[in-house]
DNA sequence: GCATATTTGTCCGTATGTATA
DNA sequence: CTATACATACGGACAAATATG
């Protein structure tokens, strides 16, 4: 399974500085939140890190060290990772341990497949929606058109999810917001394996501006077309972009 | 992992008198399985405790004398507890302990929209669809229909099931295939609640092999539309007995 | 191919806090 | 309100599997 990554094979000795700082933003994360239980903390503060990219696809994530860092048991640790490792990211080897999973070309046509399912039907269902609940739309939309100004891709890259996300809860439907939350995550590893933030992320801005404008208008049929062009159109490039990584 | 339980249910025969007797049928499965790791295994066990009925929806399950009949320890059955929780077939409430959930009518209709969307659509996409594919749906309607001439409805429940899931195996995506499995954990969790076996699926055995025959016949889509009738007449069947319960 | 070091898998004992009789 | 039971969480220990030299 010698495949893409470890493109920096130079290393493997020590230079604490650079593979150990996402382990200092564990400890710094960990100060932060409050009540709840202490493997669901654990979680979130992982699911951050990999949510975020400072945790690659491919990395190992080792228990120890882990615990240490979170200033948990190695117990309750494993219970974050069995909690994260059904949520799609991580992956348990058997006596080798947990690992960010990479996800692979199959699994791109996979996850679009279900977005494609869930998120126009959601909009085909729409039918005398109170345009209040069109808000949070527009507010992820203006993040991802601000971050776009600043230059910062990655970030319009979270507003256009965020935007889906919100998209998806209009429905009211507690299990397809758990299924599209697990299908965001996942879209999240992928972009960070493919790595080009702005051909991934910018020409969606003004197409999720378009629905947002359809919805306004209640042609919540027109809406959901768009998107399902959007959506083949998203995964062809995705699947272009994983060609030519590997 | 998530496949379809092989047969020797034992049956159950009756229906009545035994409260505890799930410990010890717990205490026996435990003997029965080889290796991966124990806290899965666990869980495959309590899974099946649950979706069969010993351990019904409201009941308690205390990690001392489950780890005990299990013979795990208590942080391996907490590491099954997490994988279950997040199928839908345990809750748990902070300081209070797992419990399993009773699904309510408004669980029963987010259940239901999900399981139009993704199983009409499966339907709706099988254009070219070898024919052998089709026989695990037919063995399992042959299931349901020999165990509705023993008059053994819990097991037609189990075969129609089985035919649904089948059923959307046919579109190969294992995503579908997961949310699937958990749709059908938390039906099993409803079907115990209302405890009207006959009622509630001998009418569906003749609707599956109308669906087969369709399917056979190439007509995807009338199938599709059969079955989204179908989904709609059964949602509808079991809020009806949901209000007679309560 | 072998011996060793590391890491995971699992269990136990125990301390603390929370809910309930 | 106290007492009890139980969930939560920790740290240590050992076996088993894997990775490494």
């Amino acid at each position: 399974m010698t495949t893409i990554n470890e493109a920096t094979p130079s290393s493997t000795g020590g230079a604490a500085g650079r593979e150990a700082d996402w382990l200092g933003a564990v400890a710094a994360e960990a100060a932060l939140f409050g009540p709840s239980s202490s493997a669901e903390r654990a979680a979130d503060i992982l699911r951050k890190q990999i949510t975020e990219g400072r945790l690659r696809p491919g990395s190992r994530v080792p228990e120890k060290e882990l615990a240490a860092a979170a200033k948990v048991s190695r117990n309750t640790l494993r219970e974050a990772f069995r909690l994260l490792s059904h949520e799609g990211l991580l992956v348990y080897e058997m006596h080798r341990g947990v690992f960010v999973p990479q996800p692979t070309e199959a699994d791109v046509v996979d996850l679009y497949r279900l977005r494609r399912v869930l998120e126009c039907d959601v909009l085909r269902g729409l039918e005398g929606l109170d345009s209040d609940r069109l808000v949070p739309l527009r507010a992820a939309l203006e993040h991802s058109e601000a971050a776009a100004v600043a230059g910062d891709w990655a970030e319009v890259g979270t507003g256009n999810m965020r935007f889906h996300e919100h998209l998806v809860g209009l429905a009211d439907s507690p299990r397809i917001n758990a299924v599209t939350a697990r299908l965001v995550a996942e879209l999240r590893l992928i972009f960070h394996i493919i790595a080009q933030p702005q051909e991934l992320h910018e020409p969606y801005i003004a197409r999720n501006r378009a629905i947002l404008e359809l919805l306004e208008n209640g042609r919540y049929g027109d809406a959901a077309d768009e998107l399902h062009q959007y959506l083949l159109d998203s995964e062809e490039r995705i699947l272009a972009a994983f060609r030519s990584v590997s």
